[in-house]
DNA sequence: CTGTTACTAAAGCACTCACTTGATCAAGCG
DNA sequence: CGCTTGATCAAGTGAGTGCTTTAGTAACAG
């Protein structure tokens, strides 16, 4: 059980999404990139604040960031939802297997063994 | 836009799952249910470390705790993990459709029109 | 009853987080 | 050149985390 590489990938990603603000962000890049101002202005926060959600985004993977003119557009990478989408199935495959498993035992064993 | 109940949700859902304790003992408990002593062996940490990082997973839904005589087994419940897959799917449909009409789009005008 | 096991409650501590304000910087506009 | 715009840097604050240690509780064993 190797950590601490995939680990700490995992710790930026689920920490980013952990916010709402950072949630939301990432919901509306998916649609299309937008600069930092752009995406400041729904929220009744300072552009610092943002700027500084789009920074833990960033650290994430979840996007990055260009420039043009005097902007920093943002733009998703889905290569990392990817990566939070992948854990998960894997624990739930592995439950849905266990599932399974009991199943198929407690139609082998019906008769009634329990304590 | 309705906020706040599925984002508390999500909040306490991801937020669960940005510590590696955390989501090591949701990967442990999608293969059987276990107790807190259990669950505590193998880190080096108190267990009273270890039962807060279950009450974290508990409130976010992911986990329940039944009562046997004097233990408190955990559970698993998987339809939290549902929950988080649904939203971070949502994320990456939007983006996937976008690129699709970007393609349309670009077969469109198929000119030659690179940078 | 006493003692042990499995666990939770509570308090404290170092650290991080989500903001804020103020300063700075770099690019374009007059 | 100065002025505005878009954005980051830096420092500070209040709240929350991740642990610890010390107590306390519930269930069982002697």
């Amino acid at each position: 059980m190797q950590d601490t590489i995939d680990d700490r990938r995992l710790d930026a990603l689920f920490t980013a999404l952990s916010d709402p603000t950072r949630r939301d962000i990432v919901a509306r890049l998916s649609a299309g990139e937008a600069t930092v101002k752009e995406l400041a202005e729904p929220y009744a926060m300072s552009m610092q604040g943002v700027s500084q959600h789009i920074r833990v985004l960033e650290r994430s993977g979840l996007i990055s960031q260009g420039r043009l003119r005097q902007t920093r557009p943002c733009r998703l990478e889905p290569a990392a939802l990817e990566a939070a989408l992948t854990w998960i199935e894997q624990s739930r495959r592995t439950w849905s297997q266990r599932m399974d498993r009991l199943e198929t035992h407690l139609s082998d064993t019906q008769t009634g063994e329990d304590q």
